[in-house]
DNA sequence: CCTTCAGGTTAACGACCGCTAACCAGTCTG
DNA sequence: CAGACTGGTTAGCGGTCGTTAACCTGAAGG
């Protein structure tokens, strides 16, 4: 995993303080100002990064559905002769570890997307879409016995599960990263295995 | 289970309407006159029922979070005697009831929590916390190697799978009502199965 | 029949918000 | 050192939105 060290940009600390505050008041509910604010400078100056504030909700939308994909895209290709159960596993913990360290943008995903421009939101509707299959595609070769809507009714559920992270304690409340994240692992699978 | 049959009334026919277009597009990105058309008169008309759309937002999420507590009080009090399992199996029965029902109160009442004012906020999650706690008081029962904090993420997790119908395609692609509870239902039971 | 009132209407006000215009300071670069 | 570019600033415009004011209509009631 390569951990970048150098510092943040003006345009990462724009979307990292934009999605914080999207995801806490709603794209609507948070004006120009206020993510200035957030970055030491006032409203306008952001149009000097950004052609508007729909960009902002669209980069951060498109960069999350593609990350996401990604990700899943290299774990199951990395994985060629390995069973599927590892590779659902490593499907799992990669959707955790998103959900844990980037609770703004994962309360975003699903909850500010018809606030984008047509040609937006589609992209990122074929990103999610892909990423549901990609996972159907693992968890019916490790339940075979699952038809396909069950299958994909299963995805979008466990994905409820793992996307409640938002709503677990403030962050101090929880019994600490690992054990959380070990927890919504167990779930996941006990969940998938109770759906065949 | 007493079922109305006379017709709705001008504030149920505005609730109802409000509750959806808020689900659809965000408390911020609705207007009182696109409320008031959806119910066929004009914006202002609102306020002979309504002192503001902010109350409108209120008497939902209040009445949502009190229509679960009083519905799971009521499942837990008559069920004496009988054992935890079905009581669990009662309680995720009445969640995914309303969960299928009033998919856009299940959204708004995650959604919009912050758009209230501080005294109606307060008692809202008052509510929900007292809706959680007696979740997790059965799940102990049936799962007594669950600590308490580990068994309220627990809750909160199999919440977010309940409560991911939104995302279960748009009402015609999913096999139909019945199967689609069921199979809600065994997922949260084994999520809860493997929490332990 | 006159009054009252419930439940609408339209007009308009004030606040806010996204965005543009115009300007300016610092820092490279030929 | 002149010029250009980067990344800011403040002022202000235009549109939208929640809310109020003023008015109207039809039905109920004594």
């Amino acid at each position: 995993m390569a951990t970048r060290t150098d510092a943040p940009t003006r345009r990462e600390q724009i979307l990292k303080e934009a999605a914080r505050l999207f995801a806490e008041r709603g794209f609507h509910g948070v004006g120009v100002d206020e993510i200035g604010a957030a970055v030491g400078i006032s409203g306008p100056g952001l149009y000097r990064h950004f052609t508007g504030k729909d960009a902002m909700l669209a980069e951060l939308l498109v960069g999350i559905s593609g990350q996401l994909l990604t990700g899943a895209k290299w774990r199951v290709q990395e994985a060629d002769g390995v069973p599927g159960e590892q590779v659902l596993d490593s499907l799992i913990e990669g959707h955790i570890d998103f959900a844990l360290d980037d609770r703004p943008l994962i309360t975003l995903h699903d909850r500010e997307l018809d606030r984008l421009r047509d040609t937006d939101r589609k992209l990122v509707r074929q990103l999610q879409r892909q990423y549901v299959e990609l996972w159907v595609g693992v968890v019916r070769e490790v339940y075979p016995a699952l038809s396909e809507p069950t299958a994909r009714s299963a995805v979008h559920s466990v994905f409820g599960l793992l996307n409640s992270t938002p709503h677990l304690g403030r962050a101090g409340s929880l019994p600490g990263r690992g054990a959380t994240a070990e927890l919504l692992h167990r779930m996941a699978r006990g969940a998938f295995a109770a759906a065949e």
